[in-house]
DNA sequence: TTGTAAGCGTTATCAA
DNA sequence: TTGATAACGCTTACAA
């Protein structure tokens, strides 16, 4: 392995120097810094980043923690996240906990020792766990809020008021609920949402709740059943999966989307708009959290930079919602 | 921060103690070792990873480096790569390259750097440049094969095979592919294979060059007009992406699957199963393919264990596949 | 502008 | 079984 010495060396000018040359060139003589730079790039000079980070305190690492890489919603957060992180000249540390609250901890505990500091999408964990863990590093949260903790969380509320006003207006009265997991901060905040809207902004609107669920396809096909005997009109599902699979159950039941029931779902992954019908869904704008969530991590604005993001999420209507019955159309 | 040295001064142990109580247990006595570990856990010792690194001269970390994480296959690859990096005690530091063959190279090399070996899927870059990264460090190639670079590929060919097979048997005579990119290796394999498939195997089977595509929903969608131009009864396509684009486009044509045409996908993407009509596709195992990767990488065989791993593919057969003209159903 | 030298926090060698 | 001590490769005062 060729080192900083050896280019040194070559180049006749002290280690010092030779860092200098290829860390803070304009510190450093034209002509010094050229037969450095040249000695190093024939010799295939590659710096040791282990030393590097010992030296100066800073591993150039973030860390990316999330419950599954395969779920379409948290891979564009990745993508996002990796972009960004590029731009900054950061590298990503990546780690799945697998859905795993219990796990998620202790993995998330472990890329902080490797990292400048650490991501965490979607965290399922204890508030006191979150904190012990921004003890041990920055944090930064993507999709859940907690105490004064950095966030880029999404204006879920809004999404959820329009779709009701959407369904509303198309003349549904009672729309069902397909809920996440109970350990969903997300969830929480949704129902809160439903219940303040269908008590105070829209007259006469029944939401009927249909329980927890797991957030994927099976989920909706389970709760399709459900949403049928509920007597509702229009289904919102806590993600585009689960109502993706509310919509086939229905259909393999001989029930029509939007005709008979309109489906309305979250996240706009890619194949919302590849399903018969096209889903209507509230569009979240994961790349760009993923994104903002660097910047906040690595603190990319002034001193006093904002802590927090709340991002607009984008209600986008296509086939999957029609009129209800106290609609006019059909 | 606390180090080893406050850890050891606490305890009343020399540094080389306390280092060895926590990472060579048994080497140590037990009254001592209890005390270091004792003092470490009140403290809230954590080990600086880069100090470690630059001793020992391993990072503990393995390098991932794909096409589009955004990707269904690569996001399973990652899953495979994660899980078992983190059975092995590594962590997984993600790059992901934007489809761009370009910053390929440059990439991989960056995080060369930091690990202690790279896992390329689906690499585009040239020969060369594969041979001048496996220079700078271990290198595994995932679903390409180049020289004699270790590599978890796929026996697509029995799975094009398989297809075909199906195909024929159900009465189809005229088959179209839709190809993937032209810088893809294994669209390479999969025409070769058809060519000898067709031309060997079985009895008047008719193939129909569709053109190279972009693998993406798509270009599925206007190379349907291709296909249905081409008076093949049925597709096979580079992936299920561009199947499913194909499928779509077809059936807003008023041409339907599998009446009028069967189309075969590859990869067995989750959504897959979910389409309408469900899709036949070559299933191909992303998830253990990174698996293998990584325990090629690290080498966790004994010292001569085999550098190549070429995994099963296995054909789903679903609905987007039925009689052909030959055949005698319908 | 350049060089000397002192770390950075671990691990590992060699004696004791 | 333990303790000095020397690396590991780089950065960064501090001097020159």
């Amino acid at each position: 392995m060729v080192t900083l010495r050896d280019v040194a060396r070559a180049a006749g000018v002290s280690p010092a120097t030779a860092s200098r040359a290829l860390g803070n060139p304009d510190v450093v003589a034209v002509s010094t810094r050229e037969r450095v730079l040249r000695t190093a790039r024939e010799l295939g000079y590659r710096a040791n980043q282990a030393a590097r980070a010992l030296a100066t305190g800073n591993s150039g690492m973030i860390g990316l923690v999330l419950p599954d890489i395969e779920s379409p919603f948290f891979a564009s957060i990745a993508k996002g996240v990796d972009a960004r992180a590029r731009e900054l000249g950061s590298a990503v540390l990546i780690a799945d906990t697998e859905e795993d609250a219990a796990l998620e901890f202790e993995i998330a505990a472990r890329v902080q020792e490797r990292v400048e500091g650490v991501i965490l999408c979607s965290p399922r964990m204890s508030r006191a766990h979150l904190e012990e863990l921004a003890a041990l590093g920055p944090v930064v949260l993507v999709n859940r809020e907690a105490g004064g903790l950095p966030s880029v969380s999404f204006d879920t509320p809004a999404g959820v008021r329009e779709a009701l006003v959407l369904l509303h207006g198309l003349g549904h009265r009672s729309v069902g609920y397909v809920g996440g997991p109970r350990s969903a901060w997300s969830d929480a905040e949704r129902r809160s949402t439903l219940d303040a809207v269908a008590g105070l902004e829209v007259d006469g609107l029944d939401i009927v709740d249909l329980g927890h669920h797991r957030p994927v396809f099976s989920s909706g096909v389970a709760a399709a059943d459900a949403a049928a005997a509920s007597g509702a009109t229009a289904v919102l599902c806590y993600n585009d999966l689960v109502a993706l699979g509310v919509i086939r159950r229905l259909q393999s039941r001989g029930i029509r989307v939007p005709e008979d029931i309109s489906v309305v779902g979250f996240d706009d992954i890619p194949f919302a708009t590849l399903a018969a019908p096209p889903l209507t869904t509230v569009a979240v704008p994961w790349a760009p959290a993923g994104r903002a969530a660097v910047d906040l991590l690595l603190g990319t604005g002034r001193p006093q930079a904002p802590q927090h993001f709340r991002l607009a999420v984008d209600l986008v209507v296509r086939d999957s919602t029609g009129a209800g019955p106290a609609g006019n159309a059909e």
